[in-house]
DNA sequence: CTATTATTTCGATTATACTAGAAATATTTA
DNA sequence: TAAATATTTCTAGTATAATCGAAATAATAG
């Protein structure tokens, strides 16, 4: 995953209100949920939800389906498995040990 | 950990600047690096960086420790999981199964 | 105490995001 | 066709963040 990928999504998860229905979805599980039952649940106004589950879909965290009248909204688990992965991956690959502190501090120089 | 924690965490990590640091650190290891050594190493002007390591350490992702002139930075892993496990906790927990997604479809309305 | 190196504060510019009401558009049902 | 429900677009106000140069402040070494 590239960086400013990671970053942008990442992003996109800090906003409280859309953490709130990323969760929510989360919960949900793969079959999802209609936008109008988002919306009554998280008592959030229609066309803050629309500008938000926009910035989800543009990022791919959110896959949608439509059925009848109802757009029924779910997360795309492998995106967010990605992200959450991208956090600690190559963890402690050029960890230092103690003896190598000294030179680093002078390469910083 | 709080939703508006995670959110105000996420979006710490969602700039692309501070995410270079983060891994930067997070392949640092427990040890760290001074900061001295992100600042050159990712070319980021001094200010700046002291800017975004304020952030990083307002939501407690990162811990400093002097030693001399030098000022070491390391990631707090503990913290980083806690945020990266937060995304996908509970998941599922209310999956419909099919026969109850016309309810959930009426109660929506 | 002076010089050197490391880090922070200040200040100013610029850009971008959040929010939500009102109106518009779709889609279905009667 | 009309009525009802679901979702989106438009618009606009407000707030907050990213960036970085220049100057200021530590902290140490000589």
């Amino acid at each position: 995953m590239k960086l400013e990928d990671a970053a942008e999504t990442l992003a996109q998860l800090g906003n409280p209100t859309r953490l709130e229905v990323v969760r929510y979805l989360v919960k949900a599980g793969p079959s999802g949920v209609p936008v109008g039952s988002i919306q009554k649940q998280l008592k959030i106004p229609a066309s803050t939800l629309t500008h938000h589950l926009k910035h989800l879909k543009g990022v791919g965290l959110l896959m949608q389906k439509r059925e009848k009248t109802n757009l029924w909204c779910s997360i795309n688990f492998d995106r967010l498995h990605e992200v959450s992965d991208f956090l600690l991956e190559e963890c402690c690959s050029f960890s230092l040990r103690e003896s190598d502190k000294a030179k680093t501090e002078r390469d910083a120089t």
